[in-house]
DNA sequence: AGGTGTTGACGACAGCTGTAGTCATTGCGC
DNA sequence: GCGCAATGACTACAGCTGTCGTCAACACCT
């Protein structure tokens, strides 16, 4: 158990799979498989893996097995954000920022978003310390 | 060239020399490796591995070679963030947002300068827009 | 019965990373 | 002159990821 590490593609599948909310790997072979090109042996070959690191987890449906994962697709991003924070960043989200001021591609609804969650903070903070 | 790629104890390596302005490797030996208990071939093995990639040049000085960046830790880090944006994210920075908003331990420091760019950024927007 | 497509299970291999041992060279102290 | 410590260059190896090929078992269609 204990080995939950992933790799950049396989968290894209899991990711997939997540959305989609459960599917075959004939099915994740159709449609993520297929737009990136790969054999439905890899595919297969990632969700087993994924599978023996408790990732993902299958029930026989109808004489195949389906695949699900335990978590959103959200809450897995938000689970790869807080691990790359936690060891690329030692913790600070300080270069985040740094990050941020220089994205000239960032969209109004990401801008948006991101001073939401910080004023919200901020004023959480104020009650805290009152 | 062009093999940019780049692994999590390496950049961490990077970053040590980019801090220190430029180091042999004994000395790199001696304080990033002494603490996490390295032996010298394998900070002089990464190291090497980083110059064939690009990351780091190096010069004779007196008799040893001392290894330089090209860039400071605060750019390395910054393109570590961009990268994974980009391969992780799809380049949406929202996934960030709701790390935060989880985030309990994250520092009066740290959200004041996340503060200040949002504001920054915001700013400008209004301004382009204009 | 025979061909065909789907599914599952393995085995395999290459490239990257992390980590180290070993060997030859060289400068310095005794 | 000799031995020791520092240096640099190689070689090596294991684990993880990404990618497949192949084989066997079934299910169907004709």
């Amino acid at each position: 158990m204990g080995d939950r590490s992933i790799g950049e593609q396989e968290m894209a599948l899991l990711r997939h799979v997540a959305d989609v909310g459960g599917a075959t790997v004939g099915e994740v072979a159709e449609s993520f498989g297929a737009e990136r090109d790969l054999a439905r042996s890899t595919v297969l070959t990632m969700m087993e893996r994924l599978r023996k690191k408790g990732h993902l987890t299958r029930k026989l449906d109808d004489g195949i097995y389906r695949y699900r994962t335990g978590s959103t697709s959200a809450e897995l991003l938000q689970g790869a954000v807080g691990r790359f924070v936690e060891r690329h960043l030692g913790g600070s989200v300080s270069p985040f920022a740094a990050y941020l001021s220089e994205a000239d591609d960032l969209s109004d609804a990401d801008l948006k978003e991101l001073s939401d969650v910080v004023n919200r903070l901020r004023s959480s903070r104020r009650k805290e310390r009152s």
